[in-house]
DNA sequence: GCCAACGTTGGC
DNA sequence: GCCAACGTTGGC
């Protein structure tokens, strides 16, 4: 099966592409949307690749690339009823919410935020750009995430050794 | 903090 | 199964 491309939204003060650099890898627990908990259970694969959305925040856009690395599981959260994500009517036997967890692949040089997407014409069909729609986890083309991919890691210009790089 | 757009809940 | 009330998301 081809890799699937994937949007995943979070807020940069809770989980931010820092702190999955830093982390290396983490489980994306605690979503509890439907159509969302869907796509990461029946869909999400092992090496699908994911922008890395920051959302609330005050320049709101992708800022880096995850890759899935491990398929759906039930989230532990659910069980937990000290956590702000438990579910009473999920059971061990039953769970009702699915997580899958990441590996960071890369930070962006320069983020592509909500406004250059919104502005690009190659990117005006994206789920994320669409008005009123709010999933935290959603498909996305492979020519939308090669373009987002291209915007936010222009191609370095050729430097020689030669050339003007200051200490 | 506002509020539009959704999603969920629960009475009927 | 309808739908009003309520809760959440997320840009602004």
């Amino acid at each position: 099966m081809p890799p699937r491309y994937w949007l995943m939204k979070t807020e940069p003060h809770v989980y931010s592409i820092d702190d999955l650099a830093r982390d290396g890898s983490t489980g994306w627990e605690g979503v509890r949307n439907y159509q969302a908990r869907n796509f990461m259970r029946d869909q999400m694969q092992p090496g699908d690749r994911v922008l890395f959305y920051h959302s609330s925040c005050p320049a709101p856009g992708v800022v880096g690339v995850a890759k899935v690395s491990r398929s759906s599981h039930p989230d532990p959260t659910q069980f937990d009823p000290k956590s702000p994500c438990f579910d009473p009517k999920a059971t061990k036997d039953q769970p009702r919410w699915f997580m899958a967890a990441i590996t960071f692949e890369l930070k962006f040089q320069t983020p592509v935020l909500l406004d250059q997407i919104k502005a690009d014409p190659q990117l005006t069909a994206m789920r994320v750009v669409q008005r009123g729609q709010r999933l935290s986890v959603q498909p996305v083309e492979v020519e939308h995430f090669q373009r987002i991919h291209q915007l936010g890691r222009p191609t370095k210009k050729k430097t020689s050794s030669r050339s003007s790089k200051k200490k």
